[in-house]
DNA sequence: AAGGAAGCCAACCGCACTTGT
DNA sequence: TACAAGTGCGGTTGGCTTCCT
């Protein structure tokens, strides 16, 4: 079920380059049991520690990753649930992929197991796609490995065309954004190949792979030489109902900081589309995570909240 | 029935961050 | 301040299983 131990590669116990003897390759039922064991008795401590006292030929970090995502015993088992899926692939669309992120708010699953199960749900997704277009096999393989190189293949063409022009068409035609970004083009795929100049690294990286603009769906614009970035989200405005609440808690958000922020900019009032905040204090291109899944949190997921 | 392709998923890798000295 | 060790995270790998032809 996964790669054959290389005998002639030492493991590494951890960043330190350290060398040691230490066993990799599959979890023998014994090991396991050790482990388990070990750490019921001990509870969780250095890794290293427990790698060492319950008998183990493991790095800690061996040891870690393997009570984490299969031995702890809150963890739960199985195929997810279609209320389980909904939930991932609406947090994933506000989160991206911070895996962790998602895994905390369900309760009894890992963050691999997350990335795993959407990993497969995109590559589904991106084989459907390719059904139902005019592009060819090449065009997908490469994009699957070449996240913003393929501006201007069918793909990514097809992509812009039914994802990208209507919220660039949003953003592009409101004024806060025209006097942030004076040279935009009309044209969203120009305006992805121009987004590494103009807003910096973080614009313009579009990941065909996910849905939206880079790994945190988001589109940056700098100003100042990067003291100051406005942040927007085109893809909050294409969930439902239940998410618009959503945006409007990044208004508050932005509004509640205005009051604390002198610095605000008059501009946030022509803001009619996306969200932005505005401010040297602000910690800079971020969501503000934890305000945001507040008004996610009451996403419905009746039957796995408590059944651990 | 055979074998190649695709999907699944456990575990590894490397980097970044935190903490302690 | 610099360094080392520990930890956490996301990306990636690759063996096993299932599906398809």
């Amino acid at each position: 079920m996964m790669r054959k131990p290389d005998p002639s590669m030492k493991s590494r116990d951890n960043s330190n380059g350290a060398t040691n003897n230490h066993k990799k390759g599959l979890w023998s039922p014994e090991e396991d049991e050790k482990l388990v064991n070990y750490m019921l008795t001990n509870g969780q401590g250095c890794w290293s520690e427990v790698a060492r006292n319950a008998g183990l030929q493991r790095c800690g970090k061996s040891c870690r990753l393997r009570w984490i995502n299969y031995l702890r015993p809150d963890l739960k088992r199985g195929a997810f649930s279609p209320q389980e899926e909904e939930l991932i692939v609406h947090l994933h669309s506000i989160l991206g992929n911070r895996w962790s992120q998602i895994s905390a708010r369900l309760p009894g699953r890992t963050d691999n197991e997350i990335k795993n199960f959407l990993n497969s749900t995109i590559k589904k997704r991106m084989k459907h796609l390719s059904s139902t277009a005019s592009f060819n096999a090449s065009d997908l393989a490469a994009s699957e490995h070449n996240k913003d190189v393929m501006v201007g293949t069918g793909f990514m063409s097809m992509l812009v065309e039914r994802e990208i022009s209507p919220m660039y068409k949003d953003l592009s035609s409101n004024s806060f954004f025209q006097s942030m970004v004076p040279n935009h083009t009309e044209n969203p795929l120009l305006m992805l190949e121009h987004g590494r100049n103009e807003f910096g690294a973080a614009a313009g990286y579009f990941d065909p792979t996910g849905s939206g603009f880079s790994d945190d769906n988001e589109i940056f614009a700098s100003v100042d030489n990067g003291r100051k970035r406005e942040l927007y989200d085109p893809l909050l405005e294409n969930f439902g109902d239940d998410l618009k609440s959503t945006k409007n808690t990044i208004h508050r958000n932005i509004n509640v900081r205005n009051n604390n922020n002198n610095n605000m900019s008059e501009n946030m009032n022509n803001a009619d589309v996306g969200s932005f905040w505005i401010g040297e204090e602000l910690k800079v291109g971020e969501w503000d995570l934890e305000n945001l899944m507040n008004d996610v949190s009451p996403f419905p997921f009746p039957d796995f909240q408590s059944s651990i």
